[in-house]
DNA sequence: TTGTGTTTTATTGCCTCC
DNA sequence: GGAGGCAATAAAACACAA
C-alpha cells in the first residue's frame, strides 16, 4: 500500500488517498458514519494515516452523503410535486367542463320554460314558476361556485376569475421564483 | 496542451456537550 | 474549558472537452 499522506513533498502538498485506503473508510463509514475516537486511530494505524486526516475524512464524508440525501429527497418530493400539479390540472378542466354543461342546461331549461310562458301569454317566468323549475340547478351551480379552502389554500371559482389557485405553493406561472430553483 | 468545472483533502471559526 | 461536530471555504488533484 502507497502511503501519500504522510510524507509531505512540498509545503502543503496535498494527496489524495489510495484506492485500498477509500475502500477500508468507505466499509467503515457504512457501517458506523461517527466512529469513536479508538475506532479512528486504529484506522489510521491500519492506512498509515494520521489519525486527524481520518477524522477530516469522515467530517467530509458525512457532508457528502448528507447533500446527496437532500438531493434523494429533492427529487423525491419534486417528483411528487409534479404528479399533483397534472391531477390539479386535469380536475380543473373537468370541473370547467362540467360547469360549461351546467350552464347549457339551464339555458334549455330557460327556453323551455320562455316557451310554456308563451303559451300561457307571459314570456317572463314568475318567481315561483322560476323556483319551482330551476331550484336544482342553482343548488348545483352555487356548489360548484363556492370558493374552497383546501389546507389553508383558497381554490377560487371561476365567477371570482379564472385563475384556481391563489396558493404560492401551487403557483406555476413563471411570475413567481420556484421554491425549487436554487 | 490548456482552460474550466468537479471532486477531494484540509483549514477555520463557531457551536454544543460534558 | 477542551473535545468533537458542522458549515463554509480554500486549494490541490483530477477529468475532460476543445
Amino acid at each position: 500500500m502507497t502511503t501519500t499522506s504522510t510524507k509531505r513533498t512540498t509545503k502543503n502538498s496535498k494527496r489524495r488517498f489510495n484506492d485500498d485506503q477509500v475502500k477500508s473508510l468507505e466499509t467503515t463509514f457504512e457501517a458506523e458514519s461517527r466512529p469513536e475516537l479508538r475506532l479512528k486511530q486504529n484506522l489510521a494505524n491500519k492506512l498509515g494515516l494520521q489519525p486527524r486526516q481520518v477524522a477530516i475524512w469522515f467530517q467530509n464524508k458525512r457532508a457528502r452523503s448528507k447533500s446527496k440525501q437532500i438531493e434523494h429527497e429533492y427529487s423525491m418530493l419534486k417528483s411528487n410535486y409534479d404528479r399533483l400539479e397534472l391531477q390539479f390540472e386535469a380536475m380543473r378542466k373537468e370541473n370547467q367542463n362540467l360547469l360549461i354543461k351546467v350552464q347549457r342546461l339551464r339555458s334549455m331549461a330557460d327556453e323551455n320554460n320562455c316557451e310554456k310562458n308563451k303559451k300561457q301569454s307571459l314570456c317572463m317566468p314568475s318567481c315561483s314558476d322560476k323556483n319551482k323549475n330551476f331550484d336544482y340547478l342553482e343548488l348545483e351551480t352555487d356548489v360548484l361556485n363556492e370558493d374552497k379552502t383546501v389546507e389553508g389554500c383558497t381554490i377560487a371559482s371561476p365567477k371570482n376569475g379564472s385563475s384556481f389557485d391563489s396558493c404560492t405553493f401551487l403557483d406555476n406561472t413563471g411570475s413567481s421564483p420556484q421554491w425549487w430553483g436554487f
